[in-house]
DNA sequence: GAGTGGTCTAGACCACAGA
DNA sequence: CTGTGGTCTAGACCACTCT
């Protein structure tokens, strides 16, 4: 079908691209293209949107560009998905001394619980006074070792049951993409150095007071809001956080 | 002039533009074209090498999208320079707890020597056994108090008299890119946590023992050979590593 | 006004996947 | 074989910069 955009849109000023780029985004934010999900093609496209096939191409272009689709010669565009691959090469940054990432262990779940949030967590996940959220504990492993303790705050709201989880997944993107349609799309993470604490020491099986690695993260959904506020300490005495500028 | 690549080009596998944006590269690499230079325009580039406006366009949208060039609307494509805002948005990882980044203040030089490369530097550096290497080490000041303790290790060979040099200047890439012809590219950083020796906590006024964040990096130059070794031991009570992961 | 990059089009051909 | 995305072309028009 033919909405009539171009007549529309061109009073704008945004370039068309950019413009089509919107709407294609909006309709994955929305959930109306969900993710693995298999987009119409470029002439499908080009037609809906009334532009030449090039013009839609440049918008495509720019999703890829953000890892929000995903081409395949032949096959077609498809909404990205958080695979265990892009998790990991993307979101985990912790390497061995050969530089090589690895994927964690089962984890070890300390506890799941909800909660009303505190003070910085509320402000961190822009949430009002009284929500409530879920924090995930747990313990990742590397190689066998305990590396990595992990403080894992969301809304509840946006997460319903999962504190009566009592088996919360390895693949913690994957599984609330899934399980409750919600795509982490970008992160902040910071990073300071700090001293194991009793609690942190003992599950790392380090000295009390060592150093550690603090990180907080900041994760977005695709529609902008924050959706996750983790802190992760870990011992960096057999690996490191691998961060390539380019 | 026409040097008849399309011909040549067209025998090999890759997409025209991809060998196109490698011939530019090179030009880049090579230092016909140095940083700040004006490129030849889109059509002067695309008779050149005998192909289409919209295929050297695609040749420099990708040089665009590795900060190797630098276009402006109805001036013309120049290569990239390290300017101090680059070299902050770039290269500089250090936010205060507003999670804003602040160019440091004059350094502190401690010291500035050539000697013979130690292994471990030989070996991150890539340079045969006996090669020597030029020391930089000073300390860098945020809000007038000490923060990070910098010790830079560089390939003598490349910067002829920098150890004579008793003034390094604060924005070391845009100096090594001006005086020795050196651009670097990109960079690879690992992160972890450690304890300040004596020596550290001296300069960056900590208790002996504090926990110090270190960073090691690798940069590496247009040819893809790495030309800096750094080391760089941050204070991270005011301040945190910034990493956006998109 | 002349020259630059930025956008947009229409069409050709190729490479790949799948029925 | 058809349909998909990937490459390449030729040309039009616009927005911006400088003279």
């Amino acid at each position: 079908m033919n909405f009539g955009f171009k007549a529309i849109l061109t009073t704008g000023q945004a370039p068309l691209y950019a413009q089509i780029r919107g709407h294609l985004l909006q309709r994955i934010a929305l959930g109306l293209w969900k993710p693995g999900d298999l987009l119409p093609s470029e002439t499908a496209l080009a037609d809906e949107f009334a532009v030449s096939q090039g013009t839609v191409r440049k918008a495509l272009d720019g999703l890829v560009a953000n890892n929000l689709v995903v081409r395949h010669q032949g096959k077609g565009t498809f909404v990205a998905t958080h695979t265990p691959q892009r998790e990991l090469f993307h979101f985990f940054h912790l390497v061995d001394q050969n530089f090589t990432r690895q994927m964690p262990e089962t984890s070890r779940l300390i506890s799941c619980q909800l909660r009303r949030g505190e003070r910085h967590e509320l402000h961190n996940l822009k949430l009002g006074s009284n929500a409530h959220v879920v924090v995930i504990r747990r313990v990742r492993r590397l190689y066998g070792k305990p590396v990595i303790m992990e403080r894992i705050v969301v809304p509840s709201k946006l997460f319903p049951g999962l504190s009566e989880n009592d088996n919360v997944p390895n693949e913690l993107y994957h599984f609330f993409e899934k399980t409750y349609g919600v795509t982490i799309h970008k992160a902040i993470e910071n990073i300071y150095a700090t001293s194991a604490n009793q609690e942190t020491s003992l599950y790392l099986g380090l000295k009390q007071g060592a150093p550690v690695l603090g990180i907080t993260r900041i994760a977005e959904s695709l529609d902008g809001a924050p959706v996750e506020y983790r802190l992760s300490l870990c011992n960096t005495c057999a690996h490191t956080y691998m961060n390539e500028i380019v």
